[in-house]
DNA sequence: TTTTATTTTTAGGTAAATCTAAAAATTATT
DNA sequence: AATAATTTTTAGATTTACCTAAAAATAAAA
């Protein structure tokens, strides 16, 4: 059984390993909000316990083990997810604090029966995919929308960032998932992108287009 | 804010306060399944915070904010069994470990939308008071079973232990909440009680029917 | 009112998770 | 290859929530 900051540090370690193969110390300090030296305290200790392989100065991967305790709690997370938002009415922006602390409630019954209360969804309110029991998903292959070119047709279907603010945006915008949109123009001088969408026409900066998943349907 | 221990220190001192005036050291360690040494630790940092009154050994009494906060943890409690019952078909003798966990979820938006989405219940799946936002709740003024007569009648209305056995033990015998029941005998030898239900007869323990509280509905 | 039993507190210590400051290893730059 | 910059680890402390063993206070019994 893990403490509760066990498994924030196994998950942390599992997103960070979506992206570079072994995780740095720094990386996962940065990310937990805390100190390098207690990174490198808790490593020894979960390394102890087997769930992650360490070689000291090379950073961590998770062990078979470690990562499946990991996509149970990213599990957890995105079904209270998405119990918030279908159930108790809360935005798309206000649920992931909340769910930081569900995810962490310890039966397995609670979620099998909450997973099916919910009609066993596959993706989240930020169109993360959420694992099944045995911790299996698909693999979303969504193109960013920074990489569409102009004419270029989708929808949205996720987002890479999930900070309140980020999203509170692009609601305002009416950039929600499931939206039908298409490139109409981006601008030279700075990036930033012009989206026509079925009633409206809106502008937004490369930053934004960076952290919006689209799945293409169509070119021109 | 109060930490996860604080929280159950703090409930348990309002659910013994509920029985005795001054708490004491001994029961709160019995309750918590702790040390006496540790609940003398605990209460110190607990007067610190203004949230209950000490005098040494002398035991403890919660402060207002001590004992709104308690009633605030009793609430959480209370409405997650409902939803676990109503929603998730937990039996009412599987809800109480799960609930020890989420009543510490801190969001108070959390816990207005799920009390709307239940209804604004008043009474958990065991048949104790749920306070409202504010801490109000009726002081239910139920009678225990143990103390009727032969030929009383009254409705199940609530149960003073919550243990898996106890409640398993009575649905096994039909005597759920709601149920229209009428004493039809009182056995001298063991003080043990025949019950008569709608549709059978059943013989319970002395000790089970000390657990069992009743709405009085009329006299013989 | 002593003596005895019970309850409660203190003293001193442990384990988990954190921190700061300094040393060691690795990586990047000249 | 030597030096500088960065990353990571160690050493030593702190805080929280516990513990055991022994002392002190209170309550009960003789
Ligand atoms: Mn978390
Ligand atoms: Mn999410
Ligand atoms: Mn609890
Ligand atoms: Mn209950």
């Amino acid at each position: 059984m893990q403490s509760y900051t066990e498994e924030n540090y196994l998950k942390t370690i599992y997103h960070l390993a979506e992206k570079t193969i072994n995780v740095q110390t720094n990386a996962i300090a940065e990310q937990m909000q805390t100190k390098p030296a207690s990174v490198t305290d808790m490593i020894k200790k979960l390394a102890d316990k087997g769930l992650v392989d360490y070689i000291k100065y090379q950073g961590v991967t998770l062990t078979e083990i470690g990562k499946n305790t990991a996509i149970d709690i990213v599990r957890k997370h995105r079904l209270w997810e998405v119990f918030l938002v279908d159930k108790l009415n809360f935005k798309w922006d206000e649920v992931h604090d909340v769910a930081e602390e569900l995810e962490h409630i310890k039966s397995i019954e609670l979620i099998e029966r909450l997973d099916e209360f919910l009609g066993f969804p596959k993706a989240d309110p930020h169109g993360d995919p959420i694992p099944d029991k045995n911790g299996r998903f698909a693999k979303t292959q969504f193109i960013k929308l920074i990489e569409l070119k102009i004419g270029d047709r989708g929808t949205i279907t996720g987002v890479t960032q999930h900070s309140s603010a980020f999203l509170k945006h692009l609601e305002k915008l009416g950039l929600t998932l499931g939206k039908q949109i298409q490139i109409s123009d981006v601008t030279d001088f700075d990036g930033s992108v012009e989206i026509r969408l079925s009633d409206k026409q809106v502008n937004i900066s490369r930053e934004v287009a960076k952290h919006i998943l689209i799945s293409s349907n169509g070119k021109n």
